[in-house]
DNA sequence: TATGAATGAGTATTCATTCAT
DNA sequence: GATGAATGAATACTCATTCAT
């Protein structure tokens, strides 16, 4: 990938993540990244094809992200892991996680399938643990990490820390 | 307030919560209302004017929400409540909740001191119930409405009666 | 001529004559006036209308301002009264005037024909008073008021005296 | 400046010129430009700045006209070069002066100090020729001047030489 | 690959004018 | 006579996209 199409997927993500998708003109994307306003439609089909581009990594990340916690055997290391998850989230890729959370709020990028597998690999730690209802603890784990990943990247959270132990004391963790 | 603009509202409502507010033209407010595109600018400043005063009317709302909560003596009862808020929404509000949770994103919209209050109740509950962290408590059940509210909204969530005993199981109630 | 009437007539000479005709939305002008926009078109058929009502006087004070000029016998008494025409303009109408100053540089409102009585009758005090070229005195003097009326509608005359006797002496007056 | 922006300024400037500035819509102007309306903002940046761009030549034009007056020696070579001035405007710049003139009823394009170093001039040409009073006489031959232009502009003067002579002759030229 | 001039459909907004009351 | 809600055509301006270079 050149110089240029990465400045532009750049300029376009920070954009898209803290104006919106449709209230970021390509022109500005263009001018944020330092290249002309033509060069964008021919690195990408259109508009669309730019957030596309931006969106398609999201697969990856998630898998980047997930794999660790599905792969961990030990019960409460998993859900150890998994708690942490929204905490270990690096500052540089809050814009890419914003443009997502935001994005889910439209029907054609709203894949709650895509949490399947983690609330799978929960629901499983949680019967191995023992629990009376494995299904509702893993759907609870997991709305609280949405909740907390939310709260995280809106930068409403001021106590990370305490959420975080405060999370990890009430799993025993 | 005439019929005229009451319907521009609703339209605008609808529209915002569903395309998003930048998404949705003006013409498509006229149209979807019923009325002539220079009315909306004759009864609402601008477009803007128009997003704000529906954004308006959240105050009143979350009153008229949270005001059973805070004002229940028993803490039991007023964690009950508290968990049912989400779930005692009805459909016909939908698209303005969606649209307050979508602004959210948006830094000049996003208040999350408006939800002081109810943490200030549900820290007192926890309090009276005697739990260890009750500052730690009464945010892990606001994060865990945030999450319920938000996946009903987006229609995500299947099973909400589930949910809804399984949370009610979880603290007892 | 109802009071309201008249007042949409006076904020619609203040403003067409500050702003300019096609600058000022017949909105201003009810707001100004104090009317509502509707009355307007009750009274006037249109905005053009409007503006034909205020240029409708000026035939008259026209009249009323040449007509001491033209009725005066002595020469050079008439050429006295010529010069200080501009002088005399009451501030009150400084309004109306720039109006017509304005207008004069759209081709359906330039009417030098109007003048002509005015030439005449200079011309006829130059001949009377044994000018060599009694038109061309004529025409000096009478471009000479359009260049003073025009400066001093302007508000570009601070020495209005000056000029004034400057010109009165120059003509041994 | 490529051909089309030109075209653009060509446009707005005759049309400005005869219709009036609030008068001209952009759409008009791209039309008889032969472009389309967007490059005019692509261009200028907005309406306004198209006429800023008009107007900017003004101290250009203006300086390139009274250039020779100023550096004239000869008092009375600078005299009448100067009462010349109005009647050598080319035709292909009516519009252009049109403008001007027409603009400076409006406050903000009135600046009638751009005319002071010619009066300045005027009044040490009458001073070198022992006239009385030497402000007064650049005043007033300022004050013909203006009315001349206007009137020729206008398209009010048919004997454009009669006056000119005359003028050259009542000055001893 | 890269530019930037150019386009045309659209977008928010204005405004003269109408009309029911 | 008077109001003010309502209209629809126009207006200034934006923006995704194309294209010649």
């Amino acid at each position: 990938m050149t110089d240029k199409k990465e400045r532009i997927l750049d300029a376009a993500l920070t954009l898209f993540a803290r104006e919106g998708y449709a209230a970021t003109p390509t022109s500005k994307i263009a001018k944020v990244a330092g290249v002309s306003e033509g060069l964008i439609f021919r690195h990408f089909e259109n508009k669309q094809g730019l957030l596309d581009a931006l969106m398609q990594k999201v697969e990856l990340k998630l898998a980047g992200i997930y794999g660790p916690v599905l792969m961990e055997t030990d019960p409460r290391l998993a859900l150890k892991k998994c708690i942490e998850l929204p905490f270990l989230v690096p500052e540089s890729e809050f814009d890419f996680w914003r443009l997502q959370f935001m994005l889910k709020w439209q029907k054609e990028y709203n894949h709650p399938e895509k949490m399947q597998a983690l609330i799978d690999k929960l629901t499983q730690v949680f019967r191995e643990l023992d629990h009376e209802n494995p299904e509702g603890e893993a759907m609870l784990v997991n709305l609280i990490l949405e909740a907390v990943a939310t709260s995280i990247l809106k930068g409403n959270m001021s106590q990370d820390d305490e959420i975080r132990y405060f999370l990890l004391g009430k799993y025993g963790l």
